[in-house]
DNA sequence: TCTGGGGTCCTAGGACCC
DNA sequence: TCTGGGGTCCTAGGACCC
């Protein structure tokens, strides 16, 4: 165990923690049944690979991202469950109210990690911030019945190398003047924000551990990198230059939906189908937000990992998938290539803005945008009621459900672009007000 | 790491203006 | 029509995070 700073009082310019749920997704699923403790378990077994595993299972080489296929394979009893995210964000608000007992400046970074803020608490709670810490992890695991992995620093950037310094249960308090120490014994391309492209210039330049990055001198780095790693340079020389963004999170700059299917394909009508979920997915969650998109832009993902894709602006702005649609179609077009097999679709609506503040323009017809407001709230309102899918745009129909054979069984083959072209003429029906839905309630 | 889904931020470069 | 210099705004794309 690394007991640097326990029960002693080093010097904290600020004092942050941060916390790391061990396994979270796994952890949660375990704690939530505890028949499952001391058994491998995996999650993620609605996409066929795996989210998260416990200690148990990793022993046994079972690690993220490898296919649920492989993990029977190595392990037939392994227990493989299905995401739950609503349980996942449950012990997620009960790890941020832990925290905000003892600090109101928390950060809610991810749905299994946070910040806090500890500078200047020793006098109100009587004691040294590393105890301040430890007793933040113990909370944490006698509440929740999951460990946490704990990083104390003066910096975030050095708070994240602690946490992720003992794994799992772990605790590693990293003082200003012992920080050279866990830097050398921390690979560069381990440090939060330097990613694999950072890594390899780095180490073309000789830079192997996080401590030989800090002795490069400021000019080197000003000369070199840009802002985001000079700032991650300066955390790492104790200097903090990151607030914590301790403001909940509650408007979005960006929504996107994207979807993987397998086998990939080749049909203009499914992939059209694909995109046409994706719009209706992101423009529910724009809706749900009260967020309404000035643009948008959609890609095709090929067999071979390549993109293609286009931005579009709306000449208003707009949260209804007909819409979004309806601008998307030529752009499709130029996008899709025949005889190109694609394993993925996604669609980002950009541009948003609560959907309150936004101005109609001469033009715009406001009852009929009233009345596919109405639509939409409907549409809202008996997915809450029925679950996703309840109801759904036609064009979505070969996206959804059993859609898939039924569009590989009817036999479209190879589409040709004017045979893709053909395909949307029939919807020109779309454009009537109200919309063709499909309807699969109850 | 042979690759799922959902985000954010920064930067270079072009368009346009004086 | 060419030549400077400088500013702002927007967009595309890269890089990274969980």
């Amino acid at each position: 165990m690394n007991e640097v700073g326990w029960g002693r009082h080093y010097y904290y310019p600020r004092a942050l923690i941060h916390v790391d749920g061990d396994s979270f997704f796994a952890a949660c699923e375990v704690a939530r049944n505890p028949s499952l403790r001391g058994k491998p378990v995996v999650t993620g077994a609605e996409r066929g690979i795996v989210s998260a595993a416990t200690y148990e299972a990793k022993a046994l080489g079972i690690n993220r991202g490898i296919r649920l296929a492989d993990v029977k394979k190595i392990c037939p009893e392994a227990i493989i469950v299905a995401s739950d995210y609503e349980l996942y964000t449950l012990y997620s608000l009960r790890m941020y109210e832990i925290m905000r007992r003892y600090t109101p400046a928390v950060e809610e970074y991810g749905i299994d990690e946070c910040f806090g803020d500890l500078t200047g608490l020793r006098r109100t709670f009587h004691m040294s911030y590393e105890d301040i810490a430890r007793k933040i992890k113990a909370d944490l695991y006698r509440e929740l019945d999951i460990t946490f992995s704990v990083g104390l620093s003066c910096t975030k950037v050095l708070a994240k190398v602690g946490s992720k310094y003992q794994k799992p249960d772990g605790f590693t308090a990293i003082p200003l003047i012992g920080k050279d120490t866990f830097l050398a014994n921390t690979e560069i391309g381990k440090i939060w924000g330097i990613g694999p492209n950072t890594t390899a210039f780095l180490q073309n330049h000789g830079i192997r551990t996080a401590l030989d990055f800090t002795n490069k001198n400021e000019d080197w780095v000003k000369k070199y990198l840009n802002k985001p790693i000079e700032e991650i340079w300066r955390e790492l020389n104790g200097e903090s230059v990151m607030d914590l963004v301790t403001e909940a999170k509650h408007t979005y700059y960006s929504i996107q939906k994207t979807r993987t299917f397998s086998p990939p394909s080749k049909e203009a009508g499914f992939l059209y189908s694909q995109l046409s979920k994706n719009v209706e997915g992101a423009c529910a969650k724009a809706r749900t937000h009260g967020l309404t998109a000035t643009g948008f832009s959609f890609f095709l993902k090929s067999q071979e990992f390549r993109y293609r894709g286009a931005d579009v602006k709306l000449s208003g702005p707009s949260n209804a998938p007909h819409e979004i649609l309806h601008a998307m179609e030529p752009h499709f077009l130029k996008v899709f290539r025949a005889g190109t097999f694609y394993r993925a679709s996604g669609v980002t609506l950009t541009g948003l803005h609560e959907a309150k503040e936004v101005q109609l323009d001469l033009f715009t017809d406001p009852e009929k945008t009233a009345g596919i407001a109405r639509v939409f709230e409907r549409v809202d309102v008996l997915t809450e009621r029925f679950g996703r899918h309840a109801i759904y745009l036609a064009s979505s129909m070969k996206a959804i459900g059993a859609g898939r054979v039924a569009a590989s069984g009817r036999g479209i083959g190879s589409v040709s672009r004017t045979r893709a072209g053909a395909l949307f003429k029939g919807r020109e029906r779309q454009k009537i007000f109200p919309l063709p839905f499909l309807g699969e309630v109850g």
